[in-house]
DNA sequence: GTTAATTTACTAACCAGTTAGTTAAAAACG
DNA sequence: CGTTTTTAACTAACTGGTTAGTAAATTAAC
């Protein structure tokens, strides 16, 4: 089981169990949510006991929150970064929208964990997001809004509301992602397969430069760049490639660590 | 509890139970889903034993199916009207993304349902929607396609990609109302407020008419006829208006809705 | 040998589905 | 038309299985 790991001080060991454990209830909670989440299961899949669950965390949801804040971290400094690339406020703003439709497949587990809390607040249920957003979300979805309003401000993107410009974008993106079982069913395709993800980045960002772009060549000229200068990333498996039923828990993140075991 | 029904034949009241039965399930799976939705808690909100439903419906997922598929049975019938308004095809666009719009907070189960369906799909559950999709949701994505190829065929809209314009349409509506739950700790304001719809309402289709029309004046005026024709409808309110911790099974609806029987 | 890490064994609550029965409408009968 | 029989609609109470959480015992580290 760990065998690779060459005997530890006793603090080394409880830090990577909690770790362990954090990771595990990261995936489940992100295919069940908080209350379909089971904590049997997290304990399974981190190859621990149950009731170590309660020993490092004060309870189920007190996990789920951890869980949600850990995978919130990662995906804003990511998106902070592609924000501050060296061009255009329009070209930045296909960079983003182009990283944000790469990630959600590439890493499908924040997505998954903020459709389920997005369900459960509207459910009026108590309320995890709080304490991330005001130091996570309100800077990034700041930092994009000035972002549009200074592609606006210059005259390179179409005067209109810059909200809706993120509505639009990251919209577009996340209900291709959304609404993927149910178009698999209608075209019986699989918006999964790489040639679908392929054609469906490159249609998104293009579209971006035809449409809010004042100069519709410029924009087009830019989205050719934005889509050159970012490969498509090595997709990893989205739905349950984690659910191990096998029972080993180890390391799943591996990026490279191979994909083709897909759905179909 | 039933004092105001005059005493009908028994088949007109088994009808009239069973339709309450599905109306219950309707709100209590699109508020928790398949999983979460409780029998006991339709059972209440139908005013039945809960051993009814099984007198009625063959099991929880059964009734599941049926309620999906009554309420998507409206939607999609609501939607094809809307498609064939007598106008241009860019404009008839503008028309079904605004009826889009306004569906979604207006009669949210439909959406609710959807939500939780494709989360469940994505889980590689078993499917509840092939039924609906083939008669139902395929012939309303072919005709919306089509409308937009036809747009662009003529040269009013840009061209780009049809399927991404549907995309960009209909995921920036679901987007906003998604989001919305998040917006509104980011921004310290209400997405379902009456102001924050209508502005949104109006800026999403003035925004489609700046940036899929080719030619951008024409497009405005095909958005401002659309929102002149268009009144926005009376919100119901969305999130938990129906979760009767008091005990109440009553009335939840508010008026002007168009369907009938209703409980009570 | 003391403390931290981990497990075993439990419980109280919850929940889908069933069973065995009651009520009353409808049908059959005289 | 009134009475009896049948059957459809409906209910109370239970069953078997599941699950979050806990207390006490055990093991490993320092």
């Amino acid at each position: 089981m760990t065998e690779s790991t060459p005997i530890r001080t006793q603090t080394e060991r409880a830090d990577q169990t909690r770790a362990r454990i954090l990771d595990a209830a990261t995936r489940e909670f992100s295919e069940n949510g908080l209350s379909g989440g089971r904590t049997e299961q997290i304990a399974e899949a981190a190859g621990v006991n149950k009731a170590l669950i309660y020993y490092y965390f004060q309870g189920k949801e007190a996990l789920y929150v951890a869980a949600l804040e850990s995978v919130a971290q990662r995906m804003v400094a990511n998106s902070l970064r592609v924000l501050s690339f060296d061009c255009s406020a329009g070209e930045r703003l296909l960079h983003s929208a182009l990283h944000h439709f790469d990630r959600i497949y590439s890493e499908p587990v924040f997505q998954k964990l903020m459709q389920q809390e997005m369900i459960r607040m509207t459910k009026g249920e108590s309320n995890a997001l709080s304490p991330i957003v005001e130091t996570l979300f309100k800077p990034l979805g700041e930092k994009t809004r000035e972002l549009i309003d200074e592609g606006i401000r210059l005259g390179e993107l179409v005067p209109v509301d810059s909200t809706q410009v993120m509505y639009a974008a990251l919209g577009a993106n996340v209900f291709y992602f959304l609404s993927a079982p149910m178009m698999c069913m209608m075209n019986d395709f699989d918006p999964f397969s790489r040639p679908a993800l392929e054609f469906r980045r490159k249609a998104a960002i293009e579209y971006l430069g035809q449409t809010v772009f004042t100069d519709r060549e410029h924009g087009m000229q830019a989205a050719a760049r934005v889509l050159a200068a970012t490969p498509m990333p090595l997709t990893i498996k989205p739905p349950t490639a984690l659910n191990t039923k096998t029972g080993d828990q180890e390391i799943f993140s591996a990026p490279t660590m191979a994909d083709e075991q897909r759905p179909k």
